[in-house]
DNA sequence: TCCCAACGGGG
DNA sequence: GTGTACGTTGGGA
């Protein structure tokens, strides 16, 4: 008999043999660091029957009982049936527990049940049996266990395999330092985008606490001493499930490992025929396609792409332009990739000797920061795991819909409520046509103005549904008990009532989120940078801001477009009131969106106090409107075709001059440096320096700096990716048309590479007239003056009465007392 | 303004 | 993964 502690990592579950039971397994690591995998025959997967009414349960649960279906490798048959007084959407309904001895068996009994009369519907049958496991014997991943059973045989690579009598999970106790290994793996490219039938793998970096590795198939001399080389790509493949298998980690972390590196190490394992067996049952790395994206899983050990989880989880609060590792590490670590030409790889590489150390050094930094982005969105990862009870390699990959419904689903049981089911195509599609009015819009009037305040509604859809109960269980036709919310859905205006009878599911659960995210934000306030903290009441944030976006989500479970509709109907009164009370008390509003109104307020603060706490006084509780902000000077700009300024596109300066861009366009990647610089540098003079002619002088400066050509190249190098191989084109962009002549000139160009072009002066359409960048020594003033700098300012002008022609210098000059 | 196609990350 | 499955943006009509 063995009694022992451990941290859960993963969870699956396997067939046994006993009549093809299904067996929990569970993978973790004791707190002396050994790998151990506990099984658990004991646990039946189960679903739900709901009734029709009570009289006949006892029969209807007979005849499930009596039920065989013969499936081809066993029979399935329920091994339990009992009858329980459940809540469906807070309806009290009669309903049967239904056992089974293997979750595959769920499928085949819940067609045969669903015809027989008396009964409504199966629910809970698209649960997956980990899930319930973990749900069930309340136990969260990470966090500390303690198992008893007998040790038995078996041929996995971990220290013990443990077949269980009894787990449970202990109060506090969490790996708090999981042992981490990063990886990234380097590809001959001279075709630019690798291909995995012909490009060899040429070096595999790791990266661990204490631990760096390169190893590499080509030999040089004077190396450093942490690569090591191989003789051939075949042995490069077995060192690194070696490397693997004895640094042990707990994580296994790379970034968009599930979409390239390990799919390629695959493609190169087959090529060989070898397999690649990662996992602690020796099994095959298993990959599995979802649309677009595809997963890479291990059996044992938790595989996170570190990319997936910033890229959809914390990209909210980054608002990067782009996700590559280069950009989210200089803005997460404060350091970025080596700035070695990956493009030219296959060059150094064929050349040999002590070119390819500087990609040796490259990929060792790549793998370098995966480690440290991993090690920093632990905390972030930890939370959600916590929360939503599941193990990192699933959490890691979640939208914000799984983590709200896995949230809903972990604490459904206090409710004592059944779930609904996951939709399936047409009722999807069908949800897909439903839409809902939005949030209230009030679009500024172009301009520059002065003193404003920024008022924010904290949490306005959360605390709507929780203050008015909004929730698919208490949407209710009864006149009584309950209030009524006019909104519109699909064009419809229809009125929906919800009961203050019992509080809602989402109501209730987002109270406490919201209550316990004040708690964390005090304690935050105590310990600014303490990173765990922030990462908790981010995540609780992440949880409350979602659920509207949920209700509104063809693919949940707990859809509901009129709890959708009445969330957005009631905050636009609630906006709509602090519009008129701005305006009752004689203060400008300049404009307003969803949550948010900036106001006129001229140069006292008081008023703008003043004004929040007379606001706060009528409202619900929870709900709050904060003062977000002062700003001497912003700037709110037309869009094309537009009367009134365009929504979500302005600039402020707050009191310490730092400036604050909303919606701006130089952002984005495909423009020129020059075009970037020219905008920042235009509403920092406008907004910082308060001197708009000064701006429009410093724009014609540059146009007369473009004409003589006084601007550097490098300042002009538009980039553009290819994004298929260059015959699949149709029309024949700038970027096409370069990518053709280096075509020509024997280079290897294809779908992904990225060519920087110059457009220069001549006869034709600009995309003839383009020139690779690095043979370009010269440029079309008059492209980048037209295309390039005017587009991005004219707007700034225009808000502030100037037309393109003033800072093209071709009206007379005009100054702004004439507007 | 709406609809559809393309893209992202990786080398 | 026990019926399923990306989400967003930009260009063109």
């Amino acid at each position: 008999m063995e009694n022992i502690d451990f941290y859960p990592l993963t969870i699956d579950y396997i067939d046994g043999h006993e009549g093809g039971r299904g067996i929990i397994r569970i993978f973790g690591r004791t707190p002396d660091g050994k790998r151990i995998c506990v099984l658990d025959h004991e646990f039946s997967h189960y679903f739900w029957v709901i009734l029709e009414d009570k009289k006949n349960a006892s029969k209807i649960k007979d005849k499930i009982l009596s039920l065989k279906i013969k499936e081809p490798r066993r029979l399935a048959y329920a091994t339990d049936a009992s009858i329980h007084n459940k809540k469906y959407l807070s309806e009290d309904v009669c309903a049967i527990k239904v056992e089974v001895n293997n979750p595959k068996d769920v499928t085949s009994l819940r067609h045969a049940i669903k015809e027989m009369n008396g009964v409504r519907g199966c629910k809970e049958t698209d649960i997956p049996f980990h899930k319930r496991y973990l749900i069930d014997k309340k136990i969260d991943p990470l966090s500390l266990c303690n198992v008893s059973g007998e040790e038995i045989e078996s041929n996995y690579t971990v220290d013990k395999v443990i077949s269980i009598n009894e787990i449970c999970q202990k109060d506090g106790g969490y790996l708090e330092e999981p042992r981490v290994l990063s990886f990234d793996i380097e590809v001959y490219n001279k075709k630019r985008v690798p291909n995995s039938d012909e490009d060899p793998i040429v070096m595999i970096a790791f990266y661990g606490k204490n631990f760096k590795k390169v190893i590499v198939s080509k030999k040089y001399t004077g190396a450093e001493k942490y690569v090591e080389f191989v003789k051939d790509e075949r042995e490069l493949l077995t060192r690194f499930i070696d490397v693997v298998n004895s640094f042990k980690p707990d994580y296994l972390a790379g970034y968009f490992s599930d979409g390239f590196d390990l799919p390629y190490i695959k493609d190169r394992f087959d090529e060989y025929n070898m397999k690649l067996k990662l996992g602690l049952d020796e099994s095959i790395v298993k990959f599995n396609q979802r649309g677009n994206s595809q997963t890479a899983r291990i059996t044992g050990i938790p595989h996170i792409d570190i990319f997936k989880f910033i890229r959809r989880i914390v990209s909210g609060e980054l608002n990067l332009p782009s996700y590559d590792l280069d950009t989210v590490s200089k803005h997460l670590l404060g350091r970025g990739k080596s700035g070695a030409d990956i493009g030219n790889l296959y060059n150094a590489w064929d050349k040999g000797g002590n070119a390819i150390e500087e990609y040796v050094k490259y990929n060792l930094v790549d793998a370098e920061r995966t480690y440290e982005l991993t090690e920093k969105m632990l905390p972030h990862l930890n939370e959600f795991i916590k929360l939503c009870g599941l193990p990192p390699e699933e959490i890691s990959r979640m939208s914000y819909g799984q983590l709200v419904e896995n949230y809903v689903l972990k604490n459904i049981d206090k409710f004592n409520e059944i779930a609904p089911n996951r939709p399936y195509g047409d009722v999807m599609k069908k949800r897909e046509m439903e839409s809902v009015e939005g949030a209230f819009v009030l679009r500024p009037g172009a301009g520059l103005y002065k003193n404003i305040a920024v008022y924010d509604f904290k949490s306005l859809y959360p605390t709507i549904i929780s203050a008015h109960n909004i929730c698919p269980s208490t949407l209710t036709q009864n006149k009584i008990d309950s209030h009524e919310t006019p909104s519109v859905v699909s064009g419809k205006n229809e009125t929906y009532r919800f009961s203050y009878k019992y509080d809602g599911i989402f109501p209730t659960l987002i109270k406490d989120i919201l209550i316990r995210r004040t708690r964390v934000k005090d304690l935050l306030k105590k310990n600014k940078k303490d990173p765990v903290l922030h990462a908790r009441q981010y995540s609780l944030k992440i949880l409350a801001n979602s659920a509207y976006g949920y209700f509104a989500f063809s693919g949940a479970r707990w859809y509901c477009k009129e709890c959708a509709a009445s969330t957005t109907a009631y905050g636009r009164d609630y906006i709509k009131n602090v519009i008129d009370k701005a305006e009752k008390s004689g203060l400008d509003v300049i404009y307003s969106d969803t949550d948010s109104v900036f106001l006129s307020v001229g140069k006292s603060m008081k008023n703008a106090e003043k004004f929040v706490s007379d606001v706060n006084r009528d409202l619900p509780s929870l709900m709050e409107l904060e003062l977000e902000g002062y700003y001497p000077r912003g700037i709110f700009v037309m869009k094309k075709g537009d009367e009134n300024g365009a929504k979500k596109k302005y600039a402020l300066v707050d009191e310490n001059n730092e400036i604050k861009v909303v919606g701006f366009e130089t952002v984005r990647g495909d423009w020129s440096k020059l075009a970037r610089e020219v905008q920042k540098e235009v509403l920092k003079i406008i907004l910082v320096e308060d001197d708009v002619k000064k701006a429009v002088d410093y724009v014609r400066g540059v146009i007369i700096k473009i004409n003589s050509k006084k601007i550097p190249i490098e300042k002009m190098i538009i980039k553009k990716k290819l994004t298929r191989d260059v015959e699949d084109y149709n029309s024949i962009g700038p970027h096409v048309r370069v990518a053709k002549i280096l075509i020509k000139r024997g280079e290897i160009v294809g779908a992904g590479s990225e060519i920087e072009y110059v457009v220069q002066e001549g006869k034709g359409n600009i995309g003839e007239r383009s020139l690779l960048a690095s043979d370009a020594k010269s440029y079309d003033p008059e492209y980048y003056i037209n295309n390039q700098v005017l587009p991005v300012v004219e707007r700034i002008f225009s808000a502030v009465g100037y037309e393109k022609e003033d800072l093209k210098g071709e009206h007379k000059q005009r100054n702004l007392s004439e507007y």
